[in-house]
DNA sequence: ATATGTTGATATTTATAATTATCAACAATG
DNA sequence: CATTGTTGATAATTATAAATATCAACATAT
């Protein structure tokens, strides 16, 4: 088995994750629920944390102390994203797709009716995976262009 | 004269500006310093604001109040902005220039050194003035596909 | 089946960003 | 030249975002 596929294994429950990331359970939820992280969820809805949803929320973390940039403002930061690019929507598909106007939210904050995104899981999804911070999001506005 | 040259002039002076807007001078003092806003400035280094201004702080105020973004998150945002595009900058002073891979703060905010920054009033930029809120720098990061 | 850990929701506390007040030095106005 | 407004800087205050605590209901594991 590949062995880097290891860290997106979600093994730890929100416990030890929060122990890991020295923070409280609430603040996980709260992050979760502003959007920011998708935890895996077991059958019975127990989230549960890979190596990668860790990194991802120290990454987080950083914005918030020491950028100091508030949680809505990540969210907006992040709606900056042009996920339609990345995945390749048809026309027809961006066209109609809330977070292809909406400048509030990333993408995958959003509920889908139409397009590929309707059936995909975020939490799979290039968009969500790669997009933590601000210098990965500006990284792909500069390669837009080319 | 053209009238809507008039809304441009920058005719009131800070007290009467803070008034108008209903908040302190240091606070617009602050936005200033933050990069949010460049008023114009008399000889003596005296400020003054013009229509558009107040209508561009009016508009910063909403970001911070209602959509809860934190000054340093809207700077975050505004980074977003693919400058180079809008004035067209050449490959060499874009891959020159800091504004380009910097993520914290908007490139009116830096010094530039070199290309056409350097000798231009950001003040009267496109870029500077056609951007203040979140949906502005969408719509442009949309159109650099087409 | 009892311990321990989870869930979402609400209430509370804490940290800190945002705003304002104050200051001496300088500028404008009449 | 006296009044009123400005400048930048620092200190104090206020507002509120972020983090945490607490809860009953449910899940897991031994």
């Amino acid at each position: 088995m590949d062995l880097n596929k290891l860290d997106d294994k979600p093994i730890f429950p929100i416990r030890t994750a929060a122990e890991l990331l020295k923070i409280s359970i609430p603040t996980l939820r709260l992050y979760e629920k502003e959007g920011l992280i998708i935890p895996h969820k077991t059958n019975s809805n127990q989230r549960a944390y890979s190596k990668h949803d860790l990194e991802r929320i120290e990454c987080i973390r950083k914005s918030i102390k020491k950028s100091k940039i508030s949680i809505n403002g990540i969210k907006a930061m992040l709606a900056m994203i042009p996920c339609w690019q990345i995945i390749g929507c048809s026309d027809l598909d961006r066209d109609n797709c809330i977070s292809y106007s909406d400048s509030s939210k990333p993408c995958w904050a959003h509920k889908h009716d139409n397009g590929v995104c309707a059936t995909n899981e975020c939490r799979e999804c290039t968009v969500y995976k790669d997009f933590s911070e601000c210098s990965k999001v500006k990284e792909t506005i500069q390669n837009i262009g080319k």
